[in-house]
DNA sequence: TTGAAAGCGCTAACAG
DNA sequence: CTGTTAGCGCTTTCAA
């Protein structure tokens, strides 16, 4: 690789006039330019951002940090992200802390020694340690996405979750469904709190009792889906009629264990959930679900994280938006009211 | 930020000392060790990965550039790439050139000027110019995937195409359709012209002739499927009644058209495409498709990547590796054979 | 076992 | 308009 001394020699200039001509906004004599630039083109070269970034302090280049990379949901957020922060010149790096809380703290400290100019967080953790949690909201500009971190007053953007929960599982009981289960991902996240709590808002408001029989705690992926609709759909004599399930993985691995135990929805069991509209279209048969809108909550992250990288100041900004989400009516639940 | 230097000086021994500690392969007398981690723990440390960077020449950063973010398959390419690269130290940043030729350089240039100390490549472009191209291939590590590049004389990952339509579009032969249509991404991309040939390969067998507008050229997007199934849904007298569509994207367009024009497959058309597995257990009905593996394609450039950085050599080594793939029937196809 | 010092490639005073 | 030079924070000889 070349450098700004190789192109500086071949056109016999300083090294600084060599620099002056790339930033571009320096008075240069128009001959010594084109020389220049010419030594650049025959020469192959490449500034070195590593150089450039040590001297500036900047790398102009931001990350997200998500816990589940195989969830559409997040990679959704990331694409809306870099399309934001890049029309401001950053670049992104995405990583996965795979809901691994340990993981997570060392992608972190990545981020930190790559010396990124800022990050978005989606905590798989709850808290991080107190050291580390004041380090970050101090030094770096840090915006958290989906879920809030303890002890991280930075800003945040994720979508309201309990009052759609709530309307889902309301729809439920509007059918004349009783007995509703609901699949869910790791206790202790803020949306799984907040579904959680949704749901529980619909029952009482419903005088239906919680049954902790009906509520199954696992993880956001398909995986959990499966292994919940084998319980629940195998339960004899008090199968539920309907079914909630809290993300759109979730949703996928249900279906998979209802097709598998030979039943069909919304026939044999109601399902209401958190997905992609998109998605949602083309699963048969069109379900009932909160639509979630990643894209945004992208948008507001990155425009979030960019307005402190301007103000460059480590301003407390703790803002906490939370975005409104809505229900779409599907055909994936059947009334059980008899008109 | 902390410098090596604070710590030295909180530490009373010199930068050296403490590069010595942190690096820790060089004898330290265990008091000074002890003191030098204090201080870093005292004072928030984390070593400049930049200045690192510049120092060593190397950046432990490999970036992937895909043409579609929005694509999964793209994203499980890049999911089990970075599965295996982190497992060497490397971290991986993933861009996309949205299929445009002009923001593909640039991304380019931004990974050479990054100083990645590798890429991997799913050109949008099918050649780049012949300074940056011969450059790219001695400076870097550089792997080429599902596409190949001209001019760039690199190792490459890919997946059996050709072959595989053709499979396809015998299947659909088999059942008595003779009215095929296919729908695919844009012209001269390595994948596009081998699924056309397969495509033709299959006809010509069957001794049907090619016809123009049965051949629909577009993106690999959903917008391309929705307009081509509305094309060729519309077609009065001769409507196909089978299409092929060359990748998974297309397909979720087509069938959005044929359940918007109140169309159903496979009874009113026959579908058959390439896929992922899993998504087409989903659909409904079931997909008759080409089995791509993007976790394979993702690994093995991985594997190649990282042994090209092991040798960190600029051996010509111009491996090119073609993943079989296999096609699965499902109920996507009618037959229209009366026995 | 430790310290001093020379760069890695670049930018930005400062001086001419 | 252009050149000289002092670092940015780190690693790594070379001496001590």
């Amino acid at each position: 690789m070349k450098t700004l001394r190789d192109v500086a020699l071949h056109a016999r200039v300083s090294v600084a006039t060599v620099s002056r001509v790339i930033s571009g906004d320096y008075p240069v004599k128009e001959e010594t330019r084109r020389r220049v630039l010419e030594a650049i083109n025959a020469l192959d070269y490449h500034p070195n951002g590593v150089a450039r970034s040590l001297k500036s302090a900047k790398t102009y280049t931001l990350g997200v940090l998500v816990p589940d990379m195989a969830n559409p949901y997040f990679i959704q957020i990331a694409r809306a992200l870099e399309a934001v922060v890049e029309s401001s010149g950053y670049h992104l790096l995405v990583a996965s802390s795979d809901e691994d809380a340990e993981k997570e703290i060392g992608l972190i400290k990545v981020f930190l020694e790559k010396r990124l100019d800022g990050m978005v967080i989606a905590p798989a953790a709850v808290s991080l340690s107190p050291e580390l949690a004041s380090f970050l909201s101090s030094t770096l500009s840090v915006v958290l996405i989906d879920r809030v971190l303890d002890g991280v007053e930075v800003g945040s953007v994720r979508e309201e979750s309990r009052q759609a929960s709530k309307l889902l599982v309301r729809h439920l009981v509007s059918q004349g469904h009783r007995e509703i289960a609901m699949i869910t991902g790791r206790k202790l996240t803020t949306t799984s709190l907040e579904r959680e709590a949704g749901y529980r808002d619909a029952l009482q408001e419903a005088h239906i009792p919680f049954c902790e029989t009906y509520l199954m705690w696992g993880d956001y992926d398909q995986e959990t889906g499966y292994l919940g609709g084998k319980r629940f759909l195998s339960m004899k004599d008090r199968r539920p009629s309907a079914v909630f399930c809290a993300n759109n993985l979730i949703t996928l691995g249900f279906l998979h264990a209802v097709d598998e135990v030979g039943l069909r929805v919304p026939d044999d069991i109601s399902v209401v959930s958190f997905g992609d509209p998109f998605e949602a279209t083309f699963m048969t048969p069109k379900m009932t679900i909160v639509v979630q809108n990643p894209a945004d909550v992208g948008r507001f992250a990155g425009r979030m994280l960019l307005r402190k990288l301007e103000r460059n100041s480590t301003v407390h900004d703790t803002e906490e938006v939370v975005l409104p989400t809505e229900i779409r009516l599907g055909s994936s639940t059947r009334s059980l009211v008899v008109n």
